[in-house]
Order: structure tokens, then C-alpha cells, then sequence
DNA sequence: ATAGCACGCTTTTGAC
DNA sequence: GTCAAAAGCGTGCTAT
């Protein structure tokens, strides 16, 4: 019985081998089309979650890295504002749209903000958490580096105001299987 | 002299183990204060990496969750923006800054997008890809559900319309030493 | 309070490289002399484990390699031995000692057996088992491959007649503090 | 491009999930018939290396074990045995056979050794290296505590002695791809 | 230039 | 459900 079981098993690593030798073959040829094999490596881990698994964790991560100062240009992503929306106003709908659609005509790109008007906006961000604002508040248009700095002044005054943390930056509670089989570690 | 080098190696372990007890205590603390040992876990791998390996990393996942269709509302990350608009054009300056910082007064929150003009402004997306326009050329504003189908569309159109993958799309060649392990060549 | 985590475990990483270091300059100098880090590394996974579990995984292993004709010519290990031995006749002490310490003069090595006198070795095993005797009544000498033969025969058998597995293939339940070899069922 | 990609790399995650599916039921069925799964899983490495790969590392491990003293009552196995036949006598054949197959009637067992006795064992196994015989002179039966002993002083003498490694100890110079993916590490 | 080798990372699997 | 250990994997190096 041991010696059918052994049998049994080194067949199954061998449909395994070959397993894997397709599944290698097809990212050789994601390689050599010039795509990253890592980048589709977290593309797919992401897929496999749920969407709920993915809207915590991207949240999450999103909110870690507006409080370390890591945000680099990039605002909060839905998620995060989400999280962070819910939190101030429970009763407010989850979003409120876009300040407002400005004219779809060529925008006529106006100079990039100097370092000082940044951290002006920064500033600002804490300040508004500071008078109980919204997330949803942040004036600041879509790809302006001082809508993600007003975003982290933000989140370092919410993360370091209260002696608590935030409810926003926790996780939910154990749902059933979500499948969100760690990113990082 | 094998007894020598078995004994140092088990003085390590202990040393090791030790180690990890400590790290073990850190991730408990934090996760007692609520935060998402998980969650740090992936700020930890950021953060270990360096500038140019991490803008790397973050453009091409959202480049490539663009072009799945995966960007949920959230649009294009700066680092993303940087790398298709280098490669529309490549002798222009990387960020014009946002298309208009719009009257810091509390903004009057329109209605949500519909469906429909969500759906409109993906097509809008892949059309100012195919007229040759400019990823920054994203007229929605910043949180608008809109900007992320925007650019979903023109990402979508970018990736399908040549046969070719985008340039932006390709991983940097392997530098010297840049912390990014595996770029995925 | 988030940051502080991050900067906790940031430091403590930097201590496990410098461990991690240490350690490979200690595999680094055992390589250098000749010996083979692999089977080090065998060696410390072997002593970390208890006295008990380790006679259990020696003891397991062996009967598994006899039954599947893998002994190659090394006779059953001590704790493959004990278990065949308490399993067949718990009444009875451990070990009775060594058949004969025969002449420690120079032992006149006799021409080694042919591969049909092993195999009749083997057989003989088998119907060691078959008549109720003991592993323990080999008749083979220590390093005669007719050793091996005779055990793998006779554990071929054992695990093959019944049709059942034996008490001495079972590998003690995960108790706490019981000690006893127990069969389990 | 990406997409179809992403889509095969989906697929055959699936397979690879229903496999492993198949594993883990041929390991519960065994785990659930008394069989221990981590004592096969050695088994299975064992069989994934070539037979020179096999005897390399058993050897080395029972040499290794025997000059830290871990032998515990079972003498060096075959593989251990040849490697150390080979460095004193490489002129010589590999196996000169077992000392004296001794009569195959029942051998009436002497009482077990006392540790006095095996420790004078330990001591003539160093003494016999001193003078330059064989590891195949050790004049004690198979099953013999003293057998092991024996064995050991020879091995602690033989590494020790000599101010470098004994040849025998030092894995095999790089032969072609013997498919020894770690055991141990 | 090429191919084996060795290292570190990630992921998966087994135990508590 | 959590956590440590092990195995697979990919990569860079080195030696031929």
C-alpha cells in the first residue's frame, strides 16, 4: 500500500512538471513580448482575491502609505477615499462625484506648482482634517502633486491626531474565505 | 572541525530565533493597535525598494490594471501618467501640473456620473489615443469616475492597437544595482 | 504610531542581514575546508529535532525504504529495529544485543555474495515474517548486503500481508506529553 | 496581448489548483491508513536523485553523524562505508563482503553490552585508525551498540586527526546534472 | 559564450 | 486561523 501510494504520488509530480513547463512557456512568451512577468505576477494575485478582499487591502495600503509620506504625486485611490469617507460621515453617500467635470476643451496646462505651494498644500490637508472636514474636500485637480500632498497632511493628522487609530486604517474583521492570499509579507 | 562549524551554526539559530521573537512582538503590537500586519508587510517590500525600481513597479501595475479594465475608479498613478507620457512625447516635460487647482472653496458635489457617461467616457479615452493625444490630455476631474475610464479607454487602445506592446509598457532594463529584484525582463 | 512599527521593523530587518550574513560567512568557511554545506544543513535539522522524534523519523524512514527496496545494502538503522521489534513482541526487552562479537582479529573477508544468494537472503525474510519470527533474528552479518536483503524481505512482508498497515509504520499521535510509542488506534 | 496572458496564466492556475486537489488526497488517504506523509515526502526526495547523487548524500550524512556521535546504535550504512573503504584503500575493491555470515540458526542473543564495553569499542575504533586499518575492520556484529561505536571513534579519529577534511567527507566535484535538489539546506 | 552553481525570495504546505 | 519550515523559482555569478 505504501509502494501504490508512493506510485501514485510520483505521477502526480510529474503531471505537475509538466504543468509547470506551461505555465513557464507562456511567461516566456509574455517576456519576450517585453511585458513584466513580476508585474502579472501581482496582476493575477490581485484577481484571485475577492472584491472586497481587494477594495480592503488596496484601501489599506493606499491610507499606510498617505500616513508615511509615500504617495509621491499619486492622490488616494477610491479605496482609501472611501474608507476614509465612510469614516468621517457614516451617513453620507459613499461618494459624492467629482468636485466638478471641468471643461473637457484642451486644458491649457498651467505651470507645475513649486515646492512651496506643495507644502502649502500639505498644510492645508492637515488643517482641514484638523476642522473635521472630508477627504472629499481636497480642492486640488486630478494629477496636481498638491492634491496627493494634501492627502497625506490628511492622513498624517487623522493617523496621529487621535490617540487611537483611525477606524478606517483597520482591517475588517475575518469574513469567510476571501482568497486574499498575502501580497507583501 | 565540522563539531566547530555545527556548533556556530546552531549559536546563529539561537541568535536567529531571538531575532524573530522580536520582530514577532513589533507585528503583535501593531496589530493590537489595529493596523494590518499584512498591509505592512507590503509598505515594508515598497519601501526596501529604490526610487526608480519602485516608480517602475507602480507604473506598469497601473498600466497594466488599466488595460484590464481593473482601475475601479481610481485613476492612472503619477508614475503611470510619467511613463505613457513618455512615450507620447518623449521631448516634452513630464507633468504640466493639474489642469486647473479649482477654487479651494468647499466644492458643490455634483450628482455621481451615470453609467452611461462612465461608459462615454472610456470611448472618449480610447478616441484621444487614436487621434494621437496625450495621456495628460484627461479632461475629468480627480476623483470622477470618469478620469479612471478615461484613462481605462486610452490605456485599452494603446495595449490593442498596435501589434506591438507600448514602450511604456516594457520593464527597464536591468540596471546595476537598483533593489528591484527580478525586474521580469 | 504607524511609522514607529515601520521604523521597529526596518531596524530589526537590517539586524537579520547582518545575521544572515554571519551565517553564510560560516558556510562560506565550512565550504572552504571541504565539507558539504547541504548535508550540514541535514545535520542541523536532524538535531534540532527531540530525541523521540527523531527516533520516530529515522525509524519511519528506514521501514519505508525497506518496504520499497530502497536499502541498497545499509541493513535496518536501530530505531527501524525497535519498532519492528516492539511491534512484533511488545512483551519482550528492546534489544537483546548483538547476535556475536565474533573474533576481533582481522576478520578474513569471505568473497561477497552473489546476487542470487541475496535474493534467496531476501526471501528468507519474507518467510521470517510469514513464520512469526523477530527482525532481530537476521542471520547476516553486518555489512553482508544479505543483511539488507533479509530486511527488506521481511518488511516487504510485513507491510504487504496484512492487510492493514503495521503498528510500527504509524507515527505516533501528536500528543503532549505521553511518550508512550503508542500504535494509536 | 496582456490580457490573453493573463487569461492562460488564469487557466492553467486552475489545473495546477485541481492537482493539487488530486495530492492532497492521495496524502490523506495514506495519512488516514497510518501512514506518515512528511516521513513519505523524504522518501519521494530521496527517489528524485540519481543513484549517484543518492549515495553521495547518505554517505556524507552517516559520516557526518558519526564524527558528532550521532549514530546512536546503527553503524555507518553502505554508502558511508565504501566512501571511507575507498580514501584508505583506493587500490582495493569496494566491498570486501561481511566478515562471517554466521550460522543462520537461531542466534542465541548474549546480553547487551555495558556501556563500559561500548565505550571501549569507541576508543578501539579510534585506535584502529591510528594504525591505519579499515573501517571495514570493525570486528562487532551487526546489531551491536559497540558496532556503532566503534564506527564512531573511528570517524571522530579520521576527522580529527589529520589537519584537514578526509577525502571521503568532501562532497563530489560536479558531475553532470544528477537532478540532488536539496535535501536538507 | 555558455552552462552549471549558489543565493535569496516567494509561495506553499504542515503544525499548533 | 495563525505561523514557521520547506520547497520551488528566478537570477546573477563564475568558472570553463
Amino acid at each position: 500500500c505504501l509502494a501504490e501510494v508512493v506510485e501514485d504520488l510520483e505521477g502526480l509530480a510529474v503531471e505537475q512538471e509538466a504543468l509547470r513547463l506551461r505555465i513557464n512557456s507562456v511567461k516566456d512568451r509574455a517576456k519576450s513580448r517585453g511585458l513584466s512577468v513580476k508585474v502579472i505576477g501581482s496582476i493575477l494575485k490581485l484577481r484571485k482575491m475577492s472584491e472586497e478582499a481587494r477594495a480592503e487591502y488596496e484601501g489599506l495600503l493606499d491610507l499606510y502609505k498617505a500616513d508615511l509620506g509615500m504617495l509621491d504625486g499619486t492622490p488616494l485611490g477610491k479605496y482609501a477615499r472611501d474608507r476614509m469617507a465612510k469614516e468621517k460621515k457614516p451617513e453620507e453617500d459613499l461618494e459624492a462625484g467629482a468636485p466638478a467635470p471641468e471643461d473637457p476643451a484642451e486644458p491649457e496646462a498651467p505651470p507645475p506648482p513649486t515646492p512651496e505651494e506643495i507644502e502649502a498644500a500639505r498644510k492645508a490637508g492637515g488643517a482641514a482634517f484638523a476642522e473635521g472636514r472630508d477627504v472629499l474636500a481636497n480642492p486640488f485637480g486630478a494629477a496636481d502633486p498638491r492634491r496627493a500632498a494634501w492627502d497625506e497632511g490628511f492622513c498624517a493628522a487623522a493617523g496621529s491626531d487621535g490617540m487611537d487609530i483611525p477606524d478606517a486604517w483597520r482591517p475588517a474583521k475575518p469574513r469567510k474565505k476571501d482568497g486574499s492570499k498575502g501580497d507583501g509579507k
